[in-house]
This record gives structure tokens, C-alpha cells and sequence, in this order.
DNA sequence: TCCTAACTGCGTATGAGATACGCATCGAGC
DNA sequence: GCTCGATGCGTATCTCATACGCAGTTAGGA
């Protein structure tokens, strides 16, 4: 069963026994995926190339696949290793699960590239799943089963991973289109040009429950971060009522 | 003002003249666009070359640059044209939003590389645009105001991308990582072997709450679409409980 | 009617990037 | 001291995106 394990899993849960006989690396694996998630937080993915990483680490380009397979393997490590480990929860379940939603929003717009980089299948990595972990524990002395409590904490995964993808890049300063000038110089990253420009193109006749929204200043008034905690509330007043169900 | 709108926005809204002069274009931006998504569609985004799709056109590749500024301005008029146009809504906000969020998860279950591709920012095209409008028409009549629908209508879309993002790749036949395979040939894409890879992986003294979880067979007994409704539920469940305040 | 400017298609060339292959070197344990 | 399993890395190859400029095409004005 273990077999069916791919080599990038098994180093990753420390199954893979590690010799020593050769020279003293000079590389290890944790430098190379510092480097790594350092370059891809302040230059973004595309920035990250093996013979920049390589650079940055006083080596050869080639010495890397030493430690790593590919580069989408070292992909998978970064993943893995930028977002550290999850906050401490508070008691009760709704400000646990905010307090693990914030925390998880904080890693993505610390590092937006994860969520470029993330594969399209269920998290395998240790530091994925202690995430999960860490939220499926805000459910610790609750009424809800299995399946319902997972349900709630990968909707309020979805929920986080959605506002990032959206928001993540523009609100911590990377460039997003308006001008295309690859960084405002002016304001460190707002939303702000959206707004403007949306307004220009969206008319009623053609997007009329839209116009209406816009006309009702949606891309003025609110900080992102208030949008951010209304849309969740829904979502945990869902919970919430499934809870007071089950109780 | 529209002096701020980048071209590629510009001719996605048709602001952009055609001149009438040259000889007859043997190419068009929707042959490419079409041809460019039928690629990403059968053989994932990283297939998708310009040398690859001029060739499909019968082309040279630097002719698509006649058409198209560079390869990420394909990419935008891609995720413009593949949604499609959004479905007709039944009466009822529930409803209608249900109905919603399930043709979006079909057009991302259908393009799955419109979440790899998309960018960090708002939808700016009127593609996207459109079923943005159409999410927001199902709370006409409703006494929600602009905030609150945009809200929701956001976290509806946050819940379809996110489970999308997981899923879609898998359930219709791409490479997850179990065995590495590129397809595996029996079951034409499930979401079985992660359920063994992760057993085998987590152990209860490392993460608790997720053992249990798994122990009670999560990634056995229901079909993904049963848990996409049981989430959404959720959601819209809160977002009832906001409308029934607001009446 | 013919000329020319605005287009179109595309051949060639450049430069970045990932990575296969094989050599030279090192050092722990026999 | 020898040896075998590392390690670092130079070189070479292949894939890509894309700049540049030439050549053919045609609508509309002279």
C-alpha cells in the first residue's frame, strides 16, 4: 500500500531514509525551498526559475535536481512549507473557525503564488493537512458527524481560497491590470481602478442587476476586509443553523 | 476615462475599430480563441503552445500575433468566450442561485484550466461579467440590498471555484497524482486512492481530528456531487437567514 | 484606373527556461 | 587506504514566446 505512494509524498512525510556517505551538501532541501517561496513571495511565480533559485543560493542550476526532481515537485514543497503551522483556535466552533479562516487568508496573501501553483486534487501534504486538521478541531464537542463537519470546514476553505484568488495579489501589492503598470507607484495596492473602469463598461441594458450594484457605489465604500467577514458570516450562520439542528 | 481601459479590455467590449483595408483574413480571433480552448480543453493548459495551436489552425505561429498581443491577452479572451452564456434562472432566489452555482461548477468541470489560468483580480470581461449579472438577477424582488447580494453572490462564486479547483481536473479524466499515472486506465477519473494514500498517511496522535474524520470513511460512501450540494446548502442556508431578517 | 496606405501572413532569429547525461570529487565505513 | 554511494555542476538539447522585417493584398481616393 505504501507503494502506491509518488517519491515527492514520501519525503515529504520523512518516508524516504536518507544516506550518508557522500561530501557535506552544501545545498539541502529546506534551503532550496526558502530560497524558493522567498523569491516567488517578492517576485511572483513566474519570477522563479531554477537558474534564478540557483543564483540566489550561490550554486549551479543543475545542483538543485540533486534535491528535487522537477520543479513541480519543488512546487509541492513550497506548498507545503509556506504556510507554517495553523494558529491555536479559540474556544467555540464559529470563533474557532473564523480565527482559522483569517489565519488562512493571511498565508495566501503572504504567499499568492500557492494558489497558483496548487494542484487539482485533494491536499496529501503534511502541512496541508494540518491545516485541515486544525479546522476540523473547531468542531471538537460538537453535535455535527463526520462527513457534516467536513463539509463545513472545506466550504470554509473554498470561501478563503476564492476571496484570495480574487484579491490576494492586488491588496498586497503585485500588479493587477488596470494600467498595467506592474505596481501603482502611488497607493501599495487597492482595488481602486476597478472601479472605475467597471463603471465604463458595465450599462443597464445590458448587465441590469450589475448596474445597479455598481451604481450603488459597491467598489467604494466597503474595505475588502469587511466584505471579506460578511460573506463568511453567511456561510457560518449556515453552520450554525446545522448546529442548532443537531443540538 | 476609457483612455485607462487596456486594449485587451477593449476589444473583449468591442470598443476597439476594425479597419477594412488588407487582404482577407484566412485567420480570426474567434477561430483562434476556439481553437485555443479546444486545445486547454482535451489536453490541459500546459499543451497549449502557440506553435501547437497554429499548427491545429494550419498557421504560422507569428501569425497569431496579428490577432492576439501575446499569449496572456489568448488567455483572457479564452476565459471570456468558454463560460458561455449563463443559464436561465428559476424563479426563487434559492433556486435560482442553486441553479447557478451548478452551471458554473459544469463550465469549470468543462475548462478546468480557466482556474489555473484566471487572474488576481476582479472579472473585468463581459463574459465573466455576465453571469456575475445573472448570479446578482436572482435576488430581484428580494429585499437584500446592492451589498448584501454582491456578498452573497461572491461567496457563492468563492464555494463553485474552490470545490472546482479541487475536483474538476480529477472528475473529468486529468492526471491527479496516485500512481502518477496521466490517466489511470481502469476508472476514468475518481477520486479513490486518495482515500487509501491518506489513510495510510495520517495517523490520530498527529492530527486528531482529521483521523477521525477519515475513519469514518469520508472518501468512500457519497459521490462528490452529494457533498457540492450538502456545502452549498450551507451557504445558502445563511444567506436565507439574512433575507428572512431583512423581510 | 491606378496608387498607396493599412493590413495580413509568416520566415528568421533570439533568448529564456527546464532538464538529460556524464564527469569529477568527496568521505564514512570496511 | 579503498570503495561505493553521494554530491556539485559543465555541457548540450529541446521547447517556447516573441521581436523584426519583408512581401503580398485590397479598399478607397487621386
Amino acid at each position: 500500500m505504501p507503494n502506491d505512494i509518488p517519491r515527492t509524498l514520501k519525503v515529504l512525510w520523512g518516508l524516504e531514509e536518507r544516506r550518508t556517505r557522500g561530501p557535506q551538501p552544501a545545498l539541502s532541501l529546506e534551503r532550496i525551498v526558502a530560497a524558493a517561496i522567498e523569491i516567488a513571495d517578492r517576485d511572483g511565480l513566474l519570477a522563479l526559475s531554477m537558474a534564478r533559485l540557483a543564483e540566489r543560493l550561490g550554486s549551479a542550476p543543475m545542483s538543485l535536481y540533486r534535491h528535487v526532481a522537477d520543479k513541480d515537485e519543488l512546487l509541492v514543497f513550497m506548498q507545503d512549507a509556506a504556510p507554517g503551522e495553523p494558529p491555536e483556535l479559540p474556544a467555540g466552533w464559529r470563533a474557532g473557525l473564523h480565527t482559522w479562516a483569517r489565519a488562512l487568508q493571511a498565508v495566501y496573501y503572504r504567499h499568492p503564488w500557492i494558489l497558483q501553483a496548487s494542484a487539482g486534487r485533494p491536499p496529501l501534504e503534511p502541512g496541508q493537512l494540518a491545516w485541515l486538521d486544525r479546522g476540523l478541531s473547531a468542531f471538537d464537542g460538537t453535535p455535527l458527524n463526520s462527513r457534516e463537519r467536513f463539509q463545513a470546514v472545506m466550504a470554509t476553505l473554498y470561501y478563503v481560497r476564492g476571496e484570495a484568488q480574487i484579491f490576494a495579489v492586488l491588496l498586497s501589492g503585485g500588479s493587477g491590470v488596470p494600467g498595467d503598470a506592474t505596481r501603482s507607484a502611488g497607493s501599495e495596492g487597492s482595488a481602486d481602478g476597478f472601479g472605475e473602469i467597471i463603471s465604463a463598461l458595465v450599462t443597464a441594458d445590458r448587465f441590469p442587476a450589475l448596474a445597479t450594484v455598481i451604481a450603488d457605489g459597491l467598489f467604494k465604500v466597503e474595505t475588502e476586509d469587511g466584505a471579506f467577514d460578511a460573506g463568511l458570516a453567511r456561510l457560518l450562520d449556515g453552520i450554525e443553523l446545522l448546529v442548532s439542528t443537531r443540538s
